[in-house]
DNA sequence: CGGAGTGTTAGTCG
DNA sequence: CCGACTAACACTCC
């Protein structure tokens, strides 16, 4: 999916179309990509657009709101006329129309325009639900990655606590939030840490490089709009350039951008992992 | 054509 | 509790 600087850049932009506005229509293509009860949301007024972690949150009066979680595939894409706002995981089709094969809910405000979630996979959700339920999974997350509260003494204690490969702790989202496959990469890439050390063997030293390479990784990659694995800029024109600077993520077989060596690839708990053996020990 | 791989994360099982 | 594995699904790539 996108990653946490992409779902923010998602929340950003929404905030700017839907706020003031209320949803008058929802049509859903695919059950299974929206739950919960379409009357409760529309004639709401849009109150709030926040994210935690992954999952963006639209607040609506009287105590409704929506949850979306993009998963690995989802996009949301707002359009009014012909202005494409908002983007998302990337593919060629809502480019050029919308809906398209993978539109799987289509939401409409009282200004005209339809925000649509499209979803390859069908591993995202849009869910109606109360306003409780956002305050619930608020508490139940973990702090984000960015996020003051999240400490390096904090941060320190979970590796201490674990032999897992290092990089299965840094992409554990019951423990740090918003920290995908790709960041994961590159924030060790940038702290010069082997991916499958064993998380209780990091010195004070490594934890706090490491530390601090998540959070530069995710903020880079907020400031660059955000990213996406294939050709997201090429086609959207909508800003998302991180890809163009990734560290290790998909440089498997090109050198490494300290020292040259080939950015080798392999697997930890299943997802690909990019490393450089010579400079991350 | 078959099989592996894909940005996530719940859930299950030992 | 922890860790390993799988499923949810549809498509692309080799």
């Amino acid at each position: 999916m996108p990653e946490l600087p992409e779902v923010e850049i998602i929340a950003i932009g929404l905030r700017r179309v839907l706020l003031g506005r209320k949803f008058v229509d929802v049509e859903v293509l695919r059950g299974r990509s929206f739950q919960g009860s379409i009357e409760a949301i529309l004639g709401r007024n849009i109150d709030e657009v926040k994210r935690k972690g992954k999952v963006i949150w639209i607040g609506l009066s009287g105590n409704r709101g929506l949850l979306i979680h993009l998963k690995m595939t989802g996009q949301l894409v707002w359009r009014k006329k012909k202005a494409t706002v908002v983007g998302g995981h990337p593919t060629l089709d809502w480019i050029n129309q919308l809906p398209s094969k993978h539109t799987r809910v289509i939401l409409k405000t009282d200004d005209g325009a339809c925000l649509f979630f499209n979803d390859l996979r069908v591993f995202g959700w849009i869910k109606s639900v109360d306003e409780s339920e956002w305050v619930k999974l608020q508490k139940k997350l973990p702090p984000d990655v960015i996020d003051e509260d999240f400490s390096l003494g904090s941060f320190g204690s979970m590796a201490s606590k674990t032999k897992k490969a290092i990089k299965l702790l840094v992409m554990d989202s019951d423990k740090i939030g918003g920290v995908g496959n790709i960041y994961a990469n590159d924030a060790l890439w940038l702290a010069k840490i082997n991916p499958k050390r064993m998380a209780n063997t990091l010195s004070g030293q490594e934890l706090k490089r490491l530390y601090e390479s998540m959070k530069e990784v995710i903020e880079k990659g907020i400031s660059m709009g955000g990213a996406s694995a294939r050709n997201y800029v090429d086609t959207s024109g909508l800003g998302g350039s991180y890809q163009n600077h990734f560290l290790s993520y998909q440089q498997d077989g090109k050198p490494c951008g300290r020292c040259g060596t080939l950015i080798r690839k392999i697997k930890i708990g299943g997802r690909g992992t990019f490393w450089c053996e010579v400079c991350q020990k």
